[in-house]
RNA sequence: CGCGGGGUGGAGCAGUUGGCAGCUCGUCGGGCUCAUAACCCGAAGGUCGUAGGUUCGAGUCCUACCCCCGCAA
């Protein structure tokens, strides 16, 4: 059996990894092109790359695959039995799809087709999901329309971040990557046609990070807030500074009323406040923001121009008074 | 050379036109209280990132270097 791995980031690591140690006899590897990152713009090769140079795996990295014929040639002459597709960052054109024998086997990081498209994981954990999973299928010229192999479910937690169930579905992706080949292999594969039901995950924007105290609930905010751990963070803004939360809690009035004894009497006027104002700050209390239907509690906090950290940490060298208002 | 911010006791910050290095918190010791993430008293702890320069005098001005962070990808 041999394979074609085609994939980028970490996520795709895992799936390689996991090929890699079932022993599979992996032919090449295609990656992205390194790409200027970070500070200084350094150049900075693709997870999937560094791994396969380790162990002496050809790395194919084009520009462009679609109407790239010396590519597509390049991978006809290799003659991979099987292709397999994790996170690689690029559509496939048919010439490609159409190479391997037992066809092109793409890991996805939901439960299709449930999210179809470029972040599957965090829109899970954005709109709250208590459930997701990771789906082998095989490709076809769509978005993530191919006939599904495998699914593997787990619980999101309810403080998981993006960040935590990306790494875990990566582990999962890699596993039920082997397990659908060992399928292939012994001839007990199964494909099903996806459903009509189905629903996108299209790619993050800048804009979606900004906490809209008008219109989100409290527990939105917070699942704003860890879905986008540790891609971006939410940022909302204090007078003219910019501000990241990184970890909230939501909490309720009798709990802060508990904490608090002395805001019993203003009880009856905390549903009046304008949400995104503060209600209490303190370095060894923490961080309580107004919000609708309920109450922000900060816990990990990032200022303009610095790193992140505790909320008591932040509030020792920052002040922020009561009456405040995060907009 | 992509753009910008920053390195000051253990933590987070302030430090004005160069003139004894401060704040909030933590730590240690003592006190008060039915109690406290409360309060009171006292103490320890800093080569101000590194190297050099200007100056009577540099955290502060100049030069080089190291490290960190944000934006952008």
């Amino acid at each position: 059996m041999n394979i074609l791995f085609m994939g980028t980031p970490d996520f795709a690591l895992e799936s390689l990894k996991a090929l890699v140690e079932a022993n599979y006899n992996i032919i090449g590897v295609v990656t992205n092109p390194d790409k200027p990152k970070g500070r200084g713009m350094k150049m900075i090769p693709p997870e999937v790359k560094e791994y396969a140079l380790e162990r002496n795996i050809p790395v194919y990295q084009p520009v462009r695959v679609k109407n790239n014929t010396e590519f597509i040639d390049k991978m006809k002459e290799l003659n991979p039995d099987v292709i397999c597709v994790v996170a690689y960052g690029k559509i496939l054109p048919k010439e490609i799809l159409d190479i391997p024998k037992y066809g092109c086997i793409n890991v996805h990081g939901s439960i299709l087709p449930k999210y179809r498209g470029a972040a599957p994981i965090q829109w899970a954990v954005l709109n709250g999901d208590k459930e997701t999973g990771v789906t082998t299928m095989f490709m076809d010229i769509g978005m993530d329309t191919g006939d599904i192999i495998d699914i593997e479910k787990t619980e999101i937690g309810t403080d998981e971040t993006t960040g935590e169930l990306w790494d875990r579905l990566a582990i999962m992706g890699g596993k039920l990557l082997v397990q659908t080949l060992k399928e292939i292999e012994e001839g007990t594969v199964t494909r099903t046609k996806q459903g009509e039901d189905f629903s996108m995950a299209p790619m993050l924007n800048k804009e979606m990070a900004k906490i809209d105290w008008e219109e989100k609930t409290a527990e939105e905010i917070h699942n704003l807030v860890r879905g986008l751990n540790p891609i971006m963070g939410a940022v909302t803004f204090l007078g003219e500074k910019k501000i990241k939360f990184w970890k909230v809690q939501v909490v309720t009035v009798d709990d802060l009323i508990t904490w608090f004894p002395e805001l019993e009497e203003y009880s009856y006027k905390i549903n009046e406040l304008t949400p995104g104002c503060v209600m209490f700050a303190s370095d060894k209390k923490g961080l309580f923001i107004k919000a609708n239907e309920g109450i922000i509690s900060v816990l990990e906090i990032q200022g303009e121009n610095a790193k992140r950290m505790p909320i008591g940490d932040f509030l020792r060298g920052n002040e922020i008074m009561a009456g405040e208002i995060f907009e």
